[in-house]
RNA sequence: GGGCGCAUAGCUCAGCUGGCAGAGCAACUGGCUUUUAACCAGUAGGUCCCAGGUUCGAUCCCUGGUGCGCUCACCA
């Protein structure tokens, strides 16, 4: 409690002790703004009579502000003893938030400079400096080390009374968490510990909030996702996940741009919802007065340009769908999305097994990788399944033998009510069965091909069975990495597929067909192919986490300390266009 | 939305059958110049998630709520 009034005690101004007893460690002075997310860890009953009080606050302290005294505002995360050492250090003259900050080599450099005892490097006896998050302090007395953490990994500093003699009385002023940067010579210490001896120590910002508990980091793992910087510079492995991730997105940039495609960026707002089955998020654009929706996919802005000539497109999509979260959902996910002229689905295959194999080769000098316990061999080729004789095998009857589909849905206690009314949705259903008694077989890696044209609405038929879809599903892992198909290029069919879409008058189905996109077809679209392949589920497998969420820097989270949720359901009046869920490819 | 589980110090976690709230790390004080989660001695730190209920007495039992995780359904 005393924390925030520690500061009294250094001669702030005194009489506040009145709000003291009101307003325990919580969001004090600086503004008088809504309190927004105070205590970050725990809900606090209501606070609202305090906002009065804040406001005394605010209107007297500008002539203070930027004074060494000046109220503190900090939420309740901030540590008593930090806040001290804080004001400690004004009150010596040290700037706690100095403007600049040093010019450091990177940690893995100076790793490499010092070389090990056997082999000692060049840069053994020269002068350097390091600069990062002061990691935690081992204090012998006269001499301390301590671990400086930067992007590139750890190096020890080791702070000696012989050499530091005019900062040492500071030294109590360090704390794990702070931001230092550590100039002296480069050594190592008798444990063959690569080390720079310290001649000059700065602390480039005070940490206020302490760390977590240094062995095992955050474990809580709503904390984690909620306070992913934390996360990051306090538990083991985390960063490396999302430095991999990034690693994976340049190399695919790279592959793709090596192969004559050209990235690009269309619309995240839609007017119509398109290019998959599934619920949007809408919005309103005020001065247009209309429903936008997020985009569910950017499949059909992107086969525009292939009418348009650009010939081979990508696109990192962030998608939004208005579905459920799980262990591999997020509402807004990373899709990467990609169309080629001339090509038909077996080219897109091949660009699948050559940048899966392709990665995991980079990533981990091997195509075995290993997801949730097993391991998975992603050399190419990989191995490619017909969806019909999946269907019949783990089914047990044809697909379009109806009785026996029925029953088998029946069996499964599957919805059947609709199966009769018409061939739309008997294929629905039969692809349910199909899912239900074939997907747990799909571990992976395995291309499902050949799917049936009536649930791949934007695929082309097969030239030798017009039932049939040239289309590709990937699965590793019991996941679907991806979809792709040759693309449905006839401006007739394309717009008889969304008229049926739009009559099923199943509201999962498009409300209004995208005359846009049929005209854009009657242009003509050379033969195309395209491929979707999910950027967070490829990231899942190829650094094994188990969770869509590891993979995903700030994942969605329900808000925190009882505000108000997800009862905005009346907000779409009656007008509102319901839900313009779409037609697409199932992807 | 359904089922199961979790919520205790800044962090990681114990807490027996309902009887004064515990440890390690972090912090503070003291000691220690080559450690690697340093070590040794001491100090301080709690709305036991929230609200009700049962009880002489609730961190513990009951009811409701909030948040999170797993799982099922929908989806990629």
């Amino acid at each position: 409690m005393a924390a925030v009034w520690r500061s009294a005690e250094l001669g702030v101004r005194p009489g506040w002790g009145s709000i003291r007893r009101s307003s325990p460690r919580s969001l004090i002075g600086r503004s008088v703004a809504p309190p927004g997310p105070r205590s970050l860890l725990r809900p606090r009953p209501p606070r609202s009579p305090r906002r009065g009080t804040l406001s005394c606050w605010a209107g007297p302290s500008p002539s203070e502000a930027g004074g060494p005294t000046r109220p503190i505002p900090m939420t309740d995360l901030a540590h008593p003893d930090r806040l001290a050492k804080l004001e400690r250090m004004r009150a010596e003259g040290l700037e706690p938030y100095p403007a600049r900050g040093v010019v450091a080599t990177p940690v893995e450099q100076l790793h490499a400079l010092a070389g090990t005892p056997e082999e000692p490097g060049p840069g053994i006896g020269q002068t350097f400096t390091v600069a990062g998050r002061l990691m935690g302090l081992r204090d012998f007395g006269k001499l301390i080390f301590a671990p400086v953490d930067d992007r590139t990994g750890r190096l020890q500093v080791g702070l000696q009374k012989q050499r530091l003699a005019d900062w040492w009385p500071h030294r109590k002023l360090l704390d794990g968490g702070d931001q230092v940067g550590i100039t002296g010579e480069l050594g190592l210490t008798q444990k063959g510990e690569p080390t720079i001896w310290a001649t000059e120590v700065r602390i480039l910002t005070k940490s206020v909030a302490p760390p977590p508990e240094k062995w095992h980091g955050l474990a809580d793992v709503e904390q984690r996702y909620r306070r992913r910087y934390v996360d990051l510079f306090a538990s083991a492995g985390v960063r490396e996940v999302f430095v991999q991730r990034a690693r994976i997105a340049s190399f695919i940039r790279r592959y793709l741009e090596d192969q004559g495609y050209l990235e690009v960026e269309t619309p995240t707002l839609h007017p119509i919802s398109g290019g998959a089955t599934a619920r949007p998020f809408d919005t309103h654009h005020n001065a247009l007065d209309m429903t936008l929706y997020l985009r569910i996919a950017p499949e059909l802005y992107l086969k525009r340009l292939i009418v348009g000539g650009l010939e081979r497109v990508f696109e990192w999509s962030r998608n939004f769908r208005n579905e459920g979260i799980s262990v591999r959902h997020n509402p807004e996910f990373t899709m990467l999305e990609l169309y080629e002229a001339q090509a038909d689905y077996r080219r897109m295959m091949e660009i699948f097994e050559q940048l899966l194999e392709g990665l995991a080769l980079a990533l981990h000098g091997t195509t075995e990788v290993e997801f949730r316990g097993r391991t998975y061999d992603l050399k190419a080729p990989l191995p490619r399944a017909k969806y019909m004789d999946l269907f019949a095998e783990h089914v047990g009857c044809d697909f379009h033998d109806r009785e026996s589909v029925l029953a088998k849905a029946r069996e499964a206690k599957l919805d059947t009510s609709d199966a009769g009314h018409s061939a739309a949705d008997y294929y629905k259903l039969a692809n349910d069965v199909y899912e239900h008694f074939v997907d747990p077989h799909l571990d992976g890696p395995v291309f499902v091909i050949d799917y049936p044209i009536e649930i791949s609405p934007l695929a082309k038929a097969s030239a030798d069975d017009p039932t049939i879809a040239e289309r590709l599903e990937l699965f590793v892992g019991g996941m679907e990495l991806g979809n792709g198909f040759s693309e449905l290029n006839d401006p007739a069919e394309q717009q008889r597929r969304f008229e049926e879409q739009v009559a099923a008058k199943d509201p999962e189905s498009p409300a209004e067909v995208d005359i846009d996109y049929v005209q854009a077809l009657e242009y003509g679209m050379p033969p195309t192919a395209g491929l979707g392949i999910g950027i967070d589920r490829l990231v899942m497998i190829l650094t094994n986490q188990d969770s869509i969420r590891d993979v995903l820097l700030f994942p969605t989270m329900r808000p925190q300390q009882g505000q108000p949720s997800g009862d905005d359901a009346g907000a779409d009046g009656p007008g509102a266009s319901r839900s313009a869920v779409d037609v697409s490819a199932g992807s």
